[in-house]
DNA sequence: GCTTGAATTGAACAATCGTTCAGATCACAC
DNA sequence: GTGTGATCTGAACGATTGTTCAATTCAAGC
């Protein structure tokens, strides 16, 4: 019995995509078989192949859509100009996009050593575009004598780390919400770099905003 | 052409388990066949299962073995009292024993999602009770007035975030030394829970210490 | 030097892997 | 309605997977 009715290559395409993604980042790419994901979309293994030359393509196009979408996303962003409301615009640009993609972020940053050298030199030069977004920011402040940072390059690398690891531990409906979050972590940002926690834009700051479990 | 000769348990048990070290953290779990391992070690598969009942527990007994060892070495370890300086004592520790270890980190940040359920909990058990080691840091250093911390928990979580980053992109020989990586990583953590950086301990400033490239 | 038990081989098991493809079926333009 | 091309099935391919086990060989105690 071939071909469920009622399908298209619109509404298939995407939705190989989509369960590809949640299974890479549920129980990897290495052990997620190509039937998997086809059960998941209700078809047979062969008909992936109209989709995806292979099963690396698929990885790399999930990882570079990804990294695509995020840097386009940030060079939309209304970007201000002091060093120091560019950086919490950062810090809040970039928990507030994490956090609602962590299916994307998870396999963009476990599957790095699954995917083929070309693969690996693409993504790896578009993280580190995102990555160089976050050190311009940090030099600005410096030259302004704003942050006090012994070393731009670390302290970029340092940051990221710590910011996307919210992703690790954030879930719905837990004790703080995103805002709550984002407050917390901007406060150990700048603290980070050298100033001293205060208010730096419109919004409120950390201390008052956190709770206490 | 059966048993190799000068071949003893003692040492092929061992080599059993850095073998599949290195691999699992260079491919990842999933992607590292019992047959692999088994050549690295200059053995055939079937010989493995006398040192492990099979893959999962050689998986699991690598990630338990190094979130063990961890807690092991950081209860030897001499703390100072000083909240300031536990902080950056831990700071120091965290850096200096992960680097030592990169593949054992790999591993057990990596492949939390192979684990049996049964095996996930154990080292997630491990891990909180690491995890607890720093926030009690924090948390004492907030009593006394001298961390300002809107909240533990989350501070807890980003330092380490942090901190373990750091493996991500050390390599031996680099531009910067562990000592000058530590030092700058202490800058950024004694501001993070707000305090203006200055001398706390023995060693020097990281201001001082590293050169931008 | 013989014996005993630990260590290892090598073959085998069923299951699953990614991928291919001829043929069947459906959606849609005309 | 008819034809055409995109879509999908179902079976098949050889390779590889984790694991088992009888048979074999070695190391060591006596």
């Amino acid at each position: 019995m071939p071909r469920k009715s009622g399908s298209h290559g619109q509404i298939t395409g995407p939705r190989v995509r989509q369960a590809a993604l949640r299974l890479f980042a549920q129980e990897g790419y290495a052990a997620v078989s190509m039937r998997r994901i086809a059960a998941e979309v209700g078809v047979q293994a062969g008909a992936l192949y109209t989709y995806t030359p292979d099963k690396q393509a698929l990885l790399a196009d999930l990882m570079r859509g990804h990294m695509e979408d995020l840097l386009a996303t940030w060079a939309r962003e209304h970007h201000p100009k002091a060093p120091k409301d560019r950086l919490r615009h950062f810090t809040e640009f970039h928990i507030r996009y994490h956090l609602e993609r962590p299916d994307e972020v998870f396999v963009s940053y476990m599957e790095l050593r699954n995917l083929s050298p070309e693969n690996f030199a693409e993504i790896e030069g578009l993280r580190r575009r995102y990555e160089d977004a976050l050190e311009g920011i940090l030099q600005a402040g410096r030259a302004d004598g704003v942050f006090a940072i012994a070393d731009t390059k670390l302290a970029t690398l340092a940051l990221i780390a710590m910011l996307t690891g919210v992703n690790t531990w954030y879930r719905e409906g837990g004790r703080l919400g995103r805002a709550a979050v984002s407050d917390v972590y901007w406060s150990m940002v700048i603290g980070a770099v050298g100033c001293v926690a205060e208010k730096s834009g419109s919004q409120s700051t950390s201390m008052a905003t956190a709770a206490e479990s």
